[in-house]
DNA sequence: GCGACAG
DNA sequence: ATCTTGTCGC
């Protein structure tokens, strides 16, 4: 990578611009490689901003156990929070400190599961999308709700998906993960297709709305009792 | 000009 | 995201 994606500190324009680039970048092809790990991120802030919190989970994929996802690692990182929050660039207020999370750990994951969303972004660079171009990992955003894109009702059975788009464009899906939950919103972020994408979230569910990734990371991030 | 707007 | 208790429902 040559573009300035050392860059977090760029004016909205600069971001903006900089976001255009990157998406050009991102692969939109399975390109995984066996799994053996995933990771959760999620990243959240403390002290009215000023700190932001990313915590890293990982877990281990073993398809023919009774238990297919077990808890292997996890990281918390804090760090101070450079730039405010704005709808569009909220991958250059997270990514720094989810970066020095994924150095602190001893194993490297073959796919990651983000909280936010992928390419379900105006510029097609959500924060999964990023952040997976930074790891040259397979990234998956899920999120709790809608940034941009259309989409039709979606059935109220466990697995039931339309699709979100913009234009002629899928750009991710609306999944039902429980019934009588509102849905998530899936979309590729880097080397994987919609397809596949949601054939992991599904296949990491538990009976709960988010997949075991992002909400182990979501439950280690709000304990207040890490070191 | 008027809304919408991940975490 | 975060500030925050109890409470309704499967």
């Amino acid at each position: 990578m040559d573009a300035p994606l050392h860059e977090w500190n760029l004016a909205p324009k600069e971001a903006i611009a900089l976001q255009a680039l990157l998406a050009k970048r991102l692969e939109t092809v399975d390109r995984i490689e066996p799994v053996q790990h995933i990771a959760g991120v999620d990243i959240g802030f403390e002290a009215g901003g000023e700190i932001t919190r990313a915590a890293v989970v990982v877990l281990k994929w073993q398809p023919e156990a009774m238990q297919p996802l077990a808890l292997v690692e996890q990281v918390v990182h804090r760090k101070p929070t450079r730039i405010p929050y704005i709808p569009g660039l909220l991958s250059f207020r997270e990514i720094p400190a989810a970066l020095e999370a994924f150095a602190k750990l001893t194993i490297t994951p073959q796919l990651v599961m983000v909280d936010g969303q992928g390419i379900a972004h105006p510029r097609r660079l959500g924060v999964a999308a990023h952040l997976g171009l930074w790891l040259n990992l397979p990234t998956i955003g899920i999120a709790k709700s809608r940034l941009t894109g259309l989409h039709g009702k979606v059935g109220n059975t466990r697995g039931d998906w339309v699709p979100l788009t913009s234009g002629n464009d899928v750009i991710g899906a609306v999944l039902r993960s429980r019934a009588n939950v509102k849905p998530v919103f899936v979309s590729p972020g880097h080397r994987l297709t919609l397809e596949t994408s949601l054939d992991w979230v599904v296949r990491c569910l538990g009976r709960t709305k988010l997949p075991e990734p992002t909400r182990l990371a979501d439950r280690l991030a709000s304990r207040r009792d890490q070191k």
